[in-house]
DNA sequence: TCCTAATAGTTCATTTTCTGAACTATTGAA
DNA sequence: TTCAATAGTTCAGAAAATGAACTATTAGGA
């Protein structure tokens, strides 16, 4: 991918393994049970020394493992570590943005159903340490431990409440 | 931006609008409260040329808007519509995840804070359309209104249960 | 009125990245 | 030992990003 991100920031962390226009797909193709070189290929539309070159990355950001198959051919599968898997809140997000607000109601290609209830998935909600709600308007961001001086100018520049 | 994704996926559709290195560092700035072209200039770091490109990108595709700003010289603002400020899901998930999994507990630059009570933001759960929880491992994809045989034999080849 | 500073762009040469097609390597099976 | 499948590599051309210099518009002050 492209010259990385320095900001101490998590969007910009995240931005330097996924933030390009293959590497959600690659990992949409990855829930949804692709494995092989040649499946990602024909699933997304990349090219092949694109996907070769994001396959190597995304092994080497702890994304995916690569593991020999059995089948016939040069054969490998290309699996979500746990790492990768926990990008599933990225994943549903932007389903859930995309369905709402670009496609629009009625118009989804593919719906999250609750597989308990039978009912649509209809939001992505936070919650505290202790399991309590949270309400997005009450968020703060605060400097973390790992933040230095641009963040703390950044924070004390920023609205207090920033979320909808 | 590149060349835009043409699947019927809302993942796809959402990478058409933020699918590449700088917006989502744009929309994190918006929620920063950033509003003037110098300022998302000087915070992300991204060319002159690029950012306008990618803010008359932003307001064609609904997520800012640019009004006059009274100020000295040649001023605007650019703020989020609502659009655009439904993608603090988004925002939030990439958050969390670059938090826990580039930085690691304890070395966050970032920390997002329930203003309520104080204790950290911990979970972004999913609740079906009758508010109810809804555990990730059940949740099913299912065929939509705007799906057509593509999405069909997509959905039939993937795995019925792929999330975490 | 003219000058200056601030802001928001535009232009363009260079560099980097992506695309698409052809080619190569490795393996399993017939 | 040949063939087909899979997974890659190479490379030329196209597209996009970078970075710096330049332009345009406006507000305010001399």
């Amino acid at each position: 991918m492209a010259k990385k991100h320095n900001h101490p920031c998590a969007i910009a962390a995240t931005l330097n393994v996924i933030g390009d226009r293959w590497t959600m797909l690659l990992i949409r193709e990855a829930f949804y049970g692709t494995s092989r070189f040649g499946d990602f290929l024909k699933n997304t539309g990349i090219s092949r020394n694109l996907l070769t070159e994001r396959l190597i990355q995304l092994i080497e950001d702890g994304i995916f493992v690569k593991q020999p198959f059995a089948d016939r051919g040069t054969s490998h599968v290309y699996e979500l570590t746990d790492k990768g898997r926990a990008l599933d809140a990225v994943f549903l997000a932007m389903s859930k943005w995309g369905n709402e607000h670009v496609y629009g109601a009625g118009k989804e290609p593919v719906r999250m159903i609750d597989g308990e209830t039978g009912l649509p998935v209809a939001g992505l909600d936070l919650v505290n340490s202790e399991g309590q709600p949270v309400s997005r308007s009450k968020i703060k961001l605060e400097l973390g431990p790992g933040g230095d001086g641009r963040t703390r100018n950044r924070l004390a520049a920023a609205r207090k409440f920033p979320f909808s």
